[in-house]
DNA sequence: TTTAAAAATGCAAACGTTTGCGCTAGTTGT
DNA sequence: ACAACTAGCGCAAACGTTTGCATTTTTAAA
């Protein structure tokens, strides 16, 4: 016994791997008796058991998860595609998400689509090739057709969309109230007495902004505020769209007396604009953006916005994703949550 | 052939996944000549390989990373362990390290500690699970032991460390210098004339910090400054732990008329106090920060800041990666790659 | 002591893919 | 016609782990 130790300490030198073979060859059993030892199986000796797990630790043994996945078709891991990732609304979202997985004995491959078609089809290929058991995403800006996404539902993976979603695939989704959402927002600038508000949209092209841009609309016809079209231009988001619309609204003959932007990054870009033309805010214009981004509370004034409940979710996504592994009946319906959203009030947008 | 093909037509439509046997059954041809002919192997007739690859995308072959790599020991993954997820800088060098690597055949798997050893642990645990070619990483804030790093690197995985690394460990490093950007930062406060500069410093057992201290120290003494030990404070760099040294810095019969703090986001808490209290930044107090996070240019003031070149850290750091699969020898000495940093000077310690 | 039952293993094959070496059929040269 | 060579495959085993079923060993009862 103490021969065969030798014997193989001295192997480890210079293979790094243990594997169960190595540990059977030094107790002189089967490499199945040391994977039903190693996985407490009641088939093995109590004395076989302890004998095989001291090993095991001794050879510095890991477990090969390449191996488990192929013989179970299993793998444990969850693909997250993200759009970006300086975000905390995304961030907050994939934390949560692990949290759940974690505890069921999943891990999470995070892939970052950077807002791009190519990348997201790259990283929908990559999570497929490495055999995850399902796939929780929110699309990035650039998508229009879902084949991809559709690829992954023919394949029988679980697929979970949240915020980003798409009308056209029937997949669970988590999301908030985008159009209610809306709603909330316009009542806010019309209670503070706002009466030309003006919307910097993200491309409706992308159903949450579309229901944002449909809540605006009806908003404004619920409160009896005359739409005024131009004073609505979609963009892609970011603080540079932001700038850029801001100025436009500027050069208006009527200028608003309000501004909501369908995303933070856009609504910080068009408070820079207000600050360097020395428009008081929320004085002469006010301001509310969407999302909660950490930003939002650090600059000055801090910025009115939407949270998104991150955290809840998340939580829901990983839920449903464990509900699909836990029924995987193909016939079973879809399920689309949707969560209440809530405004918070900062200075860009508050009452005096 | 025909009807081999609808009867494999038909077992598609309930079993998801197609292997290189389906594909070999179809035709008529064994597995081998399956695999060859998908990898373009000369011992396969051009006529062959034709309809292999032909059959292969009728039937949604889709190759299977695992058994890939369970074959040929690598699976083409690395690890990619940061701290935290909410922060430009280690944001953009993982986005850094995924082009470099994608280039070159390799997906990334990216492991978040959220600053914690024990989450750190099962990151590590996880990604030698997943059978990871190499990692790479940088330590959390709460992580003082090493052995886990340790045991990468005795399993004989490339482990290459960024920005927080450790003294004790003999692997290949990319990082800034720590020591001489304190001394940039130093300079510049006193040459606007600056000479009670405080410094919110990091905890000393982590090397960057205790380095950006040094500096600080021998950068006073250089200058001919007193050094006024109760302007050190160590804190744990978050928004409210600067927040807290602020207000202590405020308490003192002798305020300091600088605060160099070694990260962005207590400086920002510093800000956020400074503002509160009536405090003109940079006339009465001037202010620094650390790593250039997005918000530094936001805030009002801008925050000056060190730019840390994530970009270029990524970068050498895939980099280094793959030098070591090029050069698996273990007798190799470590790099250690020390990037100059590079003040940004904006309003918070600007000269009027 | 013998027999039967229970406990404790071991064998073989599965999972999907790749690759060294062997085999076969066809072609070419003598 | 025969021998040698080459192109184009196929066989079998590797990778690490698990599991159904068979076999062996141990224990208890007659």
């Amino acid at each position: 016994m103490y021969k065969r130790l030798r014997k193989y300490i001295k192997k480890m030198k210079t293979s790094k791997k243990t594997s169960i073979k190595d540990i059977a060859n030094v107790l002189g059993v089967s490499p199945s008796t040391v994977s039903r030892a190693l996985n407490n199986n009641s088939r093995i000796s109590y004395k076989t058991r302890v004998a095989v797990q001291q090993m095991a630790e001794k050879l510095g043994y890991q477990p090969n998860q390449l191996a488990n996945a192929l013989r179970s078709g299993k793998s444990y891991l969850v693909g997250v595609i993200i759009p970006r990732n300086n975000s905390a609304f995304f961030s907050s979202v994939v934390e949560n998400i692990e949290k759940v997985l974690n505890k069921e004995g999943y891990n999470i491959i995070i892939a970052l689509s950077y807002e791009s078609y190519e990348k997201e089809c790259n990283n929908i290929d990559s999570l497929l090739f490495t055999q995850v058991d399902g796939i929780i995403a929110s699309i990035a800006n650039e998508t229009i057709e879902l084949d991809y996404y559709r690829k992954i539902k023919e394949k029988g993976i679980p697929l979970i969309l949240f915020d980003r979603g798409g009308d056209d695939l029937e997949v669970d989704y988590v999301g908030i109230d985008d159009y209610n959402s809306s709603h909330i927002i316009i009542d806010h600038l019309v209670e503070r007495g706002c009466k030309k508000i003006a919307h910097i949209s993200g491309f409706s092209h992308k159903r949450i902004y579309k229901h944002r841009m449909m809540g605006y609309r009806d908003a404004l016809k619920k409160n009896n505020l005359k739409l005024n079209e131009r004073l609505i231009i979609e963009s892609n988001l970011r603080i540079e769209d932001g700038r850029r619309v801001m100025k436009q609204f500027l050069e208006l003959s009527e200028r608003p007396d309000a501004v909501y932007a369908a995303g933070d990054f856009a609504a910080l870009g068009a408070l820079q604009v207000l600050l360097e033309n020395g428009v008081k805010v929320p004085q002469e214009i006010a301001l509310v953006g969407f999302s909660n981004e950490s930003f939002t509370s650090y600059v000055s004034p801090p910025i009115s916005t939407i949270n998104q409940h991150s955290e809840q979710i998340g939580k829901k996504a990983a839920e449903l994703f464990l509900e699909r592994i836990k029924n995987p009946s193909q016939e079973e319906g879809v399920s689309k949550v949707i969560i209440d959203a809530q405004l918070i009030v900062r200075g860009s947008s508050d009452k005096i």
